[in-house]
DNA sequence: CCGTATCCCCAGGGATACTG
DNA sequence: CAGTATCCCTGGGGATACGG
């Protein structure tokens, strides 16, 4: 008789605890204070440079810069030029971006919401850890 | 007549898009490569020291306790001590924790899901910005 | 308006060794 | 086993100025 052989399926192996997947340079990228602030105020639609610099605030041009080619690099955000007078530019999430995004929003959200808990969590760790 | 007032109810003015608040700091410790792989392993239950070490490869031991003092600062992890010979010590997640690293465990699992889409992106990227 | 180009700087992370 | 203690070191930002 002829044996049926199930191959096992080929699930792509990845895995972010593994130290030589590339996921894991993917997900450094993402745990990013810049690139998730980034993230989150594009959720509402395209936005312009300058307006995004003005929002996220203590940023300069050039880390802006620098974390949207990583965004984009990755498919994450995508880059129109508009040949205005002067030259327009505007950041938008791609679907994929889009995706992210909403995991990314319930983050910061979770943190404004417990942020209560969270300073009280402080206040008795450094209680408890005293210097004389 | 007298007017009733309606005070606007006093909602805690956290933002992640302002520059002083608070919630800036604590998304930017836990939107940390390791803070967030920390997180995610201790989702399946206390881990001690070492395993934790062994299972978050290439962190030294200086840089996880670190970041497991944070943890434990901003009330997302405890930390256990028992009085073996060796001593033993187990971190685990607080409640706190365990709501956030949900969130942290979806984001994990985002990034091995769209890995194929995020490595053609960048293809695409660079194949579009070779240089000469 | 939307970026580069420079210069500078130090905090944070790596490597290694040691201890309770 | 679970950390400190040191030393080193570099690259990622910050500030500023300039350019298309």
């Amino acid at each position: 008789m002829t044996e049926s052989v199930v191959l096992k399926k080929e699930i792509p192996p990845y895995n972010v605890f593994d130290e030589r997947c590339p996921t894991r340079d993917v997900l450094a990228r993402i745990a990013d204070k810049w690139a998730l602030l980034i993230l989150a105020r594009l959720e509402n639609g395209p936005m312009r440079f300058n307006k995004l610099q003005r929002d996220i605030q203590r940023i300069t041009k050039k880390v802006l810069t620098q974390a949207l080619r990583k965004l984009e690099r990755d498919g994450l955000v995508s880059r129109e030029v508009f040949a205005t007078v002067p030259v327009t530019v505007e950041y938008s999430l791609t679907p994929l971006g889009q995706a992210l995004t909403e995991t990314v929003t319930v983050l910061a959200h979770w943190v404004e919401s417990n942020m209560d808990a969270i300073v009280a969590a402080q206040s008795a760790y450094d209680a408890a850890n005293a210097q004389t």
